[in-house]
DNA sequence: AAATGACACAACCGCACCTTC
DNA sequence: TGAAGGTGCGGTTGTGTCATT
C-alpha cells in the first residue's frame, strides 16, 4: 500500500546522532522501554523520527552490542551462514550474539565478499562449492544445483522446534533436496567425481547435534511420500543438514537444504 | 603538505510483512 | 475483508578516516 515515509515530516533532524541525543534516547528506553517507536521521539523530546530512533538503538546504543573488530571465527561463521541463508542479515545476526545485521552487512560488503572471491579465485582452493558461492554472491539465498543422489532412505521432515510446528501435523507430500558438497582442498585434484552418498551419511548428518542449525529430518521407508523436484516457489524450507565424514582417509563435507512442499495441500 | 582514492561504518530510504480496526 | 498504521529488513548512500601519490 502507498504510505508516506515517516521521516518526511518537516522539522525532524537527520544525519549523525549527537552524544546528547544518544543520552536522551538511552535514558528514555531504559526508563520506559520502546513499545512504540513512532511515539517515542515525541515522548523523549527528540527531533527524530521513530524509525531513526529505532535504528540508532538497535544498531548502536543497545547495551548487549559487542563493539570492535570481528574475530576470524565470527567472519568464518558469517561466510558459512551467508552461504546457507543468503542476504538474510537479520537471520545471520541472530546467530552471532552481540552483532547487528547492519554491522554484518557492512563487514560482508567491505571485507568478506572480497575475501571469498579471492579464495575462490585461488587455484586448488574449492572451499565451499564454487557454484554455490557465486550464487550466494548475487544476493539470493544460496541454492546449489540439485544433484542426483544415491538416495539411500527416504527423508521426511520431523520438525524439532516449534518454528516448524505449522507443518508437523500435516503429511509432507513432496520434497526437494539441494546439496552442496565439497572436499578438502588438497584432496580435490585426486578425485575424479564426487563420492556417492551412502546411508551412513544420512544417519550421521540427520542425527548430528548441530547447535546452529535445526536437524529436522529422519529417514522413512515409504518412497511414495516423495516426489522430485519441487518448485522452490511452492516450497517451504524446513531445515538444514551439515555433516562431514571420513572415507578411505579422505574427508568429505556436505551442506544439505531440504524443502518440503505442497503447501496448498498441507494447509 | 595537498590532492586523491579506497575503505569502513553509520544512517537513510523504500518496501514488505504483520497487526489492528 | 480490506484499509491503515507500525515495525523490521535489505539495499544504498553519505561521510569520516586513512593510505598513497
Amino acid at each position: 500500500m502507498a504510505r508516506s515515509p515517516c521521516c518526511d515530516k518537516m522539522g525532524l533532524k537527520k544525519g549523525p546522532w549527537t552524544p546528547e541525543e544518544d543520552k536522551i534516547l538511552v535514558a528514555h528506553v531504559q526508563k520506559h522501554g520502546h513499545g512504540n517507536w513512532r511515539a517515542l521521539p515525541k515522548q523523549a523530546g527528540l527531533l527524530r523520527c521513530g524509525k531513526s530512533c529505532r535504528l540508532r538503538w538497535v544498531n548502536y546504543l543497545r547495551p548487549d552490542i559487542k563493539r570492535g573488530n570481528f574475530s576470524r571465527e565470527e567472519e568464518d561463521a558469517i561466510i558459512d551462514l551467508h552461504e546457507k541463508l543468503g542476504n538474510r542479515w537479520s537471520a545471520i545476526a541472530a546467530r552471532l550474539p552481540g552483532r547487528t545485521d547492519n554491522e554484518i552487512k557492512n563487514v560482508w560488503h567491505t571485507n568478506l565478499k572480497k575475501r571469498l572471491k579471492k579464495k575462490l579465485a585461488t587455484p586448488n582452493s574449492k572451499g565451499h562449492s564454487t557454484a554455490a558461492a557465486s550464487k550466494c554472491d548475487s544476493g539470493s539465498a544460496c541454492q546449489s544445483e540439485p544433484v542426483n543422489l544415491n538416495f539411500p532412505g527416504k527423508i521426511s521432515p520431523q520438525p524439532s522446534s516449534s518454528e516448524f510446528s505449522s507443518i508437523t501435523d500435516s503429511p509432507i507430500r513432496n520434497m526437494e533436496i539441494h546439496m552442496n558438497t565439497g572436499i578438502k582442498d588438497e584432496q580435490m585434484d585426486s578425485l575424479e567425481s564426487f563420492p556417492e552418498i551412502h546411508e551412513s551419511f544420512w544417519s550421521d548428518a540427520l542425527s548430528s547435534d548441530n547447535s546452529s542449525m535445526p536437524t529436522a529430518f529422519h529417514t522413512v521407508n515409504d518412497e511414495s511420500q516423495l516426489q522430485f523436484p519441487l518448485s522452490p516457489a511452492d516450497a517451504l524450507e524446513v531445515g538444514y543438514g551439515h555433516s562431514s565424514r571420513i572415507d578411505d582417509g579422505m574427508e568429505f563435507w556436505y551442506d544439505v537444504f531440504i524443502r518440503a512442499g505442497g503447501l496448498q495441500e498441507l494447509n
